[in-house]
DNA sequence: CAATAAATGATTGACGTATATCATTTTGAC
DNA sequence: GTCAAAATGATATACGTCAATCATTTATTG
């Protein structure tokens, strides 16, 4: 048995393939009684719109805009290469993605972006969001255009966007705790770092991290570095020499450069027993230090999951289709040097 | 600019649609030289087919049939449960998925299956693999019929079927020995449960374990119990009192029934230092004894991305598009009970 | 140069939907 | 029962491709 056609749904309603239509598409000027025959039928055949024929004949062209911050560390880097990557993979599908850099943690540069997409005709917007005013109003003026607005790896409160695909920061803290805590079964000290508890991601982990830890771990002071390179490589050094006993350090934001710098430092072999390191986002310097062996594991929120995710969300949205309960949340991945995933090559190398 | 269509290309190439087309789909009686231009053209502007259109024009269905064991324990039966899930997302794919037990362990059942695809005109198979020179020669005989066959989680030999999609064992093996090292960074003595060392998987399983485990961690010789889950209780009961100080346990195989009862039998909350636990696939009891505390860490290999990356690989095979290097490859997934991944939903729960 | 083969052009009807127009029927109000 | 408004039917074109047919032009061979 053949995909039942709109043409099959009208014959079982009894009605002509022209009402059929203005039901489904719901253009109105349809008597009740009609509507709800048309209904019926439908899922009685469950009758599903194909939505490739009906793309084909709108000549509908999905138009997505990525805000992505520029200069803001080797985590977006990622997450723009894998937006660029998507792009590629997804022009057989009439989805068209510009991704534009806006600079970081400028609220007003990003709200001079979100306006600028008003009267591009756009199908749907994809921002890292920050707090600000302006930000919210140019969010609010899209949505109000029919424009679906997402947010990404940062959220704004829950009722001025669309949807947040973003990582569970809670379950990433407290993943780095339970496996800082197996590492030190019979008790030890352990150093967290943070950029910044101001960042709420960065407070979710921490609060993730000390949930889980036992009493028999001591963790030190959190250490705020706001993602400073010298900071961190100067807080783990001291650190490391006023508690020759450290046994673990959870980085919990970025600025890893100066925690592998400070971490290559402390080379001493007879010391085999070097503190376990469990960091976040699997950058291609973290990669390397894994493989090296400088550092223990690493939890990656998967910049190329959370595009596709944020695509497909986009497109379901722009479709009038809602999205299935807690979608985007990104699970925290935990990779040691034995199950890296492979580096990701983005279809085409593009100059 | 529009995308480009094949009159474009026909226009630019100074050729007609219908020579295009011809060239395009290889139809053959075509010129030499009018194959340059329309070649040249079609990367001058950067053509691509659109595959939506193509289908709705072909009419084309891609039927594929998933062969997957019965009865053969509770990673089959999520593998099942995610053909389904997969082939209720697909429907409007014009993608039509068959799911069929076959009885596990018996190699003739599954020749049996495979030549009964015969004359169904199917684009591709899926199935478990099971060394037999009638199951061989049944892949060849459909492969020959233009139908394109995956190995799913076992493999045969690599030149007798179209692709594997299957889990990396080695890495698996080497993320349960990196996991119970930095759990027994002071020494320790740990015990490995198999299946069976004849299944290749879990060889391999065990030779990455051992690989990576350090000399201050001590392998107790590996136990076979061909996944019967009183010979793993058994085993695991007879080691804990032979070994007091038993630190880690990796089950390699399946049987976690037995393995979890005699973890539950030990509650002894006097020693509070049980054994680290790890064992692999995150199948529904299994999730359950991970958020007890159970058990420590699961390894996954993913059926749904399995089926998803099944399903994607015989698509473009059929398609005619080769597959990527080192496609259908799955790493590891490490789990503790802090980042488990959402019991997945299934669409639609039909009865 | 004629006869034949090979190559090309021109055109058509699907596929399932969107969208529009125009004609016809049904309904409701008075 | 008349008339307008509302509802419905019938039909056409388009989207980009596939697959087929038939007519025409060009090349090859003796």
């Amino acid at each position: 048995m053949r995909k039942p056609t709109l043409m099959d749904v009208a014959a079982a309603a009894g009605v002509s393939y022209a009402t059929a239509d203005r039901v489904l598409n719901s253009r109105g000027g349809v008597a009740e009684k009609s509507v709800l025959r048309v209904m019926t039928a439908i899922d009685q055949l469950g009758y599903k719109r194909d939505v490739t024929a009906a793309n084909l004949a709108r000549g509908r062209s999905y138009d997505f805009v990525f805000l992505i911050p520029s200069q803001a560390g080797a985590f977006f880097n990622e997450l723009r290469a894998a937006v660029r990557r998507e792009a590629h993979m997804r022009i057989n599908d009439r989805i068209a993605i510009t991704l534009e850099e806006v600079r970081a943690f400028d609220a007003d540069r990003l709200a001079d972006a979100l306006e600028s997409c008003r009267d591009r005709n756009l199908a749907g917007v994809c921002l890292v969001a920050i707090n600000s005013t302006r930000v919210r109003a140019a969010v609010q003026a899209l949505r109000a255009n029919g424009v679906v607005v997402l947010t990404l790896v940062a959220d704004t409160q829950a009722d001025s966007r669309d949807a947040y695909i973003g990582l569970d920061n809670l379950a990433a803290g407290r993943t780095a705790g339970r496996l800082m805590s197996l590492a030190n079964r019979d008790g030890g000290v352990v150093l967290p770092i943070a950029g910044s508890l101001d960042a709420v991601d960065h407070a979710q982990r921490y609060a993730g991290f000390l949930e889980v830890l036992p009493k028999a771990v001591t963790a030190l002071p959190l250490i705020e570095t706001f993602d400073r390179p010298e900071d961190v490589a100067e807080a783990v050094r001291k650190t490391i020499n006023s508690h020759p006993n450290l046994s673990g350090i959870y980085s919990i934001g970025a600025g890893h450069k100066g925690l592998l710098a400070a971490l290559g430092g402390i080379s001493d072999p007879a010391s085999n027993r070097r503190p376990v390191v469990i960091l976040h986002d699997l950058v291609d310097h973290v990669r390397t230090a894994l493989n090296g062996g400088l550092i223990d594991a690493v939890i990656d929120q998967k910049p190329d999951d959370q595009i596709a995710l944020a695509l497909d969300a986009m497109k379901s949205l722009s479709d009038g289709d809602p999205l299935p309960p807690n979608f985007g949340t990104i699970v925290p991945s935990l990779y040691f040097q034995d199950n890296l995933p492979p580096v990701p090559t983005g279809g085409l190398i593009e100059s």
